[in-house]
RNA sequence: UGCCCGAUGGUGUAAUGGUAGCACAAACGACUCUGACUCGUUUUGUCUAGGUUCGAGUCCUAGUCGGGCAGCCA
């Protein structure tokens, strides 16, 4: 087991209920090796949701030396599409990048495993690594295997051709407290399945019109287990597979053959699913088939505090313009996430943080937020940037004077590098570090006050510049250049320390301010979560910011001090023009407690 | 009122019959050229009732509350 070091800043290795049972399969030498998988469908973008998942299963593979299959659960051509093939293909490398991009399993592109039930051999190799180009697995790249098993159930009585109509086999199908009854068609003889399930396949029925079921209980306290349908028709050609098929399996029946074909050992969902492991469990025991059966292990998804997550709910965000796409900066997707400047390390760490158990809980919004400060703080380069500018007046410096002064990159390195900055006689500070009338403990400038300027001096407000409608529009203020770094009062003590810009030397930047989306802990809870959108999600401002930052790129990540992380946005900077995204404000110990909040 | 699953501080989790611990959050304090970081201190918990046991958060029974399941969705 290779557990992470906890001296590395990587939270230790996470021990939980499935890691145990693992622990105790490989203990036993059940499995060669340990195989997981992440089986999404194509008909949406990944979410922090479906990451929990992801580090689940690659983490168990990582810990155990094993593999994770990227597998595409492409069973429904009508909802599914290329684009989020793709997506998700990008987000989940994405995801573990640098982390389990070792245990990613994927196949040669193209290739389809053998489709003879009942054989000795595993139904899918895995061909050896780098054998030209890969890609990951697909369902639908099963569909003539998984014909095949079909075959099998009916040659052995345990399943048949329905005829019933989609409305009459729910009505056949009872309701939870009351048992359901037979469908007329379920003695049909073996012959007969085979040749109308030919047919279907063959493109003789329409839509709905007949159907494959299991023959299991139609009294079963299971609804589950109440003859299900294995098979039904569909005219629509599939993203994947193209237009040979005109009946699709559906996910019971493809989902756990899926995972024997390709080996997988176990077999890890969410609750949800917890009622379908009986049939999960009868069709790979009804085939008896070779090789040791995968098993279903079930987890609570995540919630997390003023988000959603369901696709229905995102999918809504999107249609109605309630954000600017999927990979806007405030969606919970991982695209949105990442060009919000979440770190993908954030992300698992926060998957580490709430565990994995089978109680429905919600996780408190700040938990996230934690993991996400957590990751930059060590790797966030400071700058200095002011979003909303209030112009100051140094008066006892000279125009075009420029006192040079040296600025920490990183103090939290341990050998911190510096870079030039230079004090000019007019410059902005942060509009709200200036009140005309301080609050108690204030600790900022106020008229006669005191205060540091970050890597340059002590200065101190002299004169308040109003314009006539009374509004404060500069302040004239005098630098004490003896306190400068390396000067005589280098080192006396004044209780606030601000962060500037230079007037003459800093250059305007767009910032985006991204704060919570919802405005409420529960969205989902009420009747339209939409009404609860936080209007002040999405703030931009102009920003003076210090030169640095003029060449910042894509994939840089700052602190501006005081402020908050940033990044450059992915899609809406320009060389040399940056727009700014801020992740994430820093933790406010002040703000927070209400005295100064708008 | 059928079946399945769950319940430990405000939140999320650990304790696998033997001292209820950790993280987040909150509060207070120290430090500070970021009201950040870091460090210290503190507050708050085993759903209820029975039972088994020398001993129960843990095992059993019943109840309460919460979640899931009746798509030709996954």
């Amino acid at each position: 087991m290779s557990a992470e070091s906890p001296a590395s800043g990587a939270p230790a290795a996470p021990t939980d209920f499935i890691r145990d049972l693992v622990a105790a399969d490989v203990a036993a030498g059940r499995h060669a090796r340990i195989i997981t998988r992440f089986p999404p469908e194509p008909n949406g973008y990944l979410h922090i949701g479906h990451a929990k998942s992801i580090c689940l299963n690659f983490g168990i593979a990582r810990e155990h030396g094993g593999v994770c299959h990227l597998r595409f659960d492409d069973t429904n051509p009508a909802k599914e599409d290329i684009e989020y093939v793709e997506s998700i293909s990008r987000d989940v490398q994405w995801l573990i990048a640098g982390w389990a991009d070792h245990c990613l399993g994927l196949k040669p592109r193209g290739a389809t495993p053998a489709a003879t039930p009942g054989s000795a051999t595993p139904d899918f190799h895995l061909a050896a690594a780098g054998a030209g180009e890969r890609e990951a697995f697909f369902a639908s790249d099963y569909f003539e295997a998984l014909h095949a098993y079909a075959v099998e159930l009916i040659r052995r009585g345990k399943a048949y051709v329905c005829d019933l109509t989609p409305e009459e086999t729910d009505a056949y199908r009872g309701a939870p407290d009351q048992p359901g009854r037979d469908s007329p068609y379920r003695d049909r003889t073996v012959a007969e399945n085979l040749d109308l399930f030919a047919r279907m396949r063959a493109g003789e029925f329409p839509n709905g019109a007949r159907s494959l079921r299991a023959r299991i209980d139609m009294a079963s306290p299971n609804v589950w287990l109440r003859d299900p349908l294995l098979y039904r028709i569909r005219h629509t050609a599939h993203h994947h597979a193209g237009n040979r098929w005109c009946i699709y399996p559906l996910y019971d029946f493809a989902h756990c053959l899926s995972d024997y074909i390709e080996g997988i050992t176990h077999s890890i969902c969410t609750l949800e699913f917890e009622v379908h492991r009986p049939l999960y469990d009868w069709i790979l025991q009804s085939l008896d088939l070779s090789r040791t059966l995968p098993h279903q292990y079930e987890f609570a998804k995540l919630n997390i505090s003023y988000l959603v997550f369901s696709k229905r709910r995102l999918l809504q965000l999107v249609e109605n313009n309630l954000v600017a796409g999927w990979d806007d900066p405030r969606m919970p997707t991982l695209s949105g996430a990442r060009r919000r400047g979440i770190p993908a390390a954030a992300i698992r760490r926060l998957a580490s943080l709430v565990g994995v158990t089978k109680y429905d809980s919600l996780t408190d919004i700040a938990l996230f937020e934690h993991a996400i400060r957590e990751e930059l703080n060590p790797l966030a380069l400071r700058r200095l940037a002011v979003l909303r500018p209030l112009k100051i007046v140094l008066t006892n410096l000279a125009p075009g004077e420029e006192i040079p002064c040296l600025a920490t990159n990183n103090p939290q390195d341990p050998e911190p590098t510096t870079r030039p900055l230079a004090l000019t006689r007019e410059l902005f500070i942060e509009a709200e570090d200036f009140a005309e009338v301080p609050p108690p403990k204030f600790f900022r400038l106020k008229p006669g006050g005191e205060v540091r300027l970050k890597y340059a001096c002590i200065i101190s407000c002299q004169q308040v510049v109003k314009d006539a409608a009374g509004q404060v529009t500069e302040l004239h203020c005098t630098a004490d250049l003896t306190t400068r770094s390396g000067q005589p009062d280098a080192d006396r003590k004044v209780k606030g320390t601000l962060h500037w810009v230079s007037a003459t030397r800093g250059v305007p930047a767009k910032v985006q301010l991204y704060d919570r989306l919802f405005a409420v802990p529960e969205p989902a809870a009420s009747d339209d979560f939409r009404v609860h959108v936080n209007p002040r999600s999405l703030e931009t401002v102009t920003a003076v910011v210090e030169p640095a930052l003029a060449s910042a790129q894509p994939g840089d990540c700052f602190q501006f001090e005081r402020l908050g992380y940033f990044v450059p946005d992915a899609r809406d900077s320009a060389p040399g023009r940056p727009v700014f995204n801020r992740t994430i404000s820093l933790k406010d110990a002040w703000t927070a407690k209400g005295p100064a909040r708008a």
